[in-house]
DNA sequence: ATCCAGGCTCCTG
DNA sequence: CAGGAGCATGGA
């Protein structure tokens, strides 16, 4: 089953693709050349997803058993929303103007997007294992996660691995988390998490009608969920444009850098840099994120090639 | 070796 | 109510 979405212009299919290939919470997408692909659960069936740019659109394939109209509607649905392909992104450059070291940025990003993590109940538990560890490390533990309680989907010879729902993780304990080296305290805010939600006493999908400014304060409700957390949120799982997690390490460190500031920016000026990118804060953070994975991949293979300079 | 990582909760004074 | 310890490990 196939079908194509036409996203706005400009649109740059290939930046998504560089983004996520550098991106430590890009565990179970699989990204090559000029595809996107990953295993999802599409109305409670496990489907294999595949994006693929074709011109100025992608066209979209879906893998799975017994597929009908109703899943591909969900599909498209769901990869509009991914890949934010009806945001208007025409006026951006322009309006930020006013920064001329974001807008330097903007311009080498036209047509990137916040691309989402699928998932809701995945974004958070995610934000919530990339709390105050470094990404690296970050990425293994999510990875040791989903060896844990991920399941499987086979499509010809290939298995893609689908990230656990949270009645799957409410089933383990701390003790199991603790042999993938989860902390004591983020063992409890994944299991609390994934217990009030099996429960039915959380309900995610609430807040996909609210406004930023009324499902901010309904995260940070959540044990283990504090303003980084929930910004984060707001930005990776649900689409909110304008959401910054001002607080995060690696926005203050760039920013700082960025503005020759000698040091990390405090999450106070970069609250005041943001007033600038009004309207898009969310994708300047997007951009930011880039630009310091796109930093660290240099840095990385400048690094491999003095090695391989030094051992002659 | 020491400090800090894509923070948060909880306890102290 | 501000400030700081603790978390579990890896990289600089």
């Amino acid at each position: 089953m196939r079908f194509r979405v036409q996203p706005t212009a400009p649109f740059a299919f290939d930046l998504a693709l560089a983004y996520l290939r550098t991106s430590p919470s890009s565990i179970l997408e699989v990204i090559s050349e000029d595809t996107y692909r990953r295993a999802l659960r599409i109305n409670g069936q496990d489907v294999l997803v595949t994006a693929r740019a074709a011109g100025t659109a992608l066209d979209v394939e879906l893998a799975g058993r017994s597929l009908g109209p109703a899943d591909q509607r969900t599909t498209e649905l769901l990869v509009r929303r991914l890949f934010a392909t009806d945001a208007d992104v025409s006026t951006l450059v322009g309006d930020v103007q006013a920064d001329p070291v974001f807008a330097d940025l903007a311009n080498r990003c036209v047509g990137l997007r916040p691309i989402l993590i699928p998932d809701l109940f995945e974004t958070i538990v995610w934000a919530i294992i990339g709390q105050q560890i470094n990404v690296t490390f970050a990425a293994k533990c999510k990875r040791a996660l989903v060896d844990l309680v991920g399941e499987r989907l086979r499509v010809g010879d290939q298995e893609y691995l689908l990230f656990p729902g949270p009645e799957r993780l409410a089933a383990v304990n701390e003790a199991d988390l603790a042999t993938i080296q989860f902390s004591r305290q983020k063992s409890r805010y994944v299991l609390n998490l994934s217990r009030e939600i099996s429960a039915g006493q959380l309900d995610l999908d609430e807040l996909w009608h609210l406004p930023t400014d009324e499902a901010l304060p309904r995260l940070e409700h959540v044990l283990g969920i504090g303003r980084w957390t929930a910004e984060y949120v707001l930005l990776r799982g649900l689409g909110h444009p304008d959401v910054i997690p001002a607080g995060d390490g690696g926005l203050r460190r760039i920013i700082g850098h960025a503005y020759g500031l000698g040091r990390s920016a405090s999450e106070t000026e970069v609250r005041q840099h943001a007033e600038r990118w009004a309207g898009w804060r969310g994708y300047a953070a997007f951009y930011w994120w880039f630009a310091l994975q796109q930093d660290a991949m240099t840095r990385g293979r400048l690094d491999h090639e003095r090695r391989e300079t030094a051992r002659g």
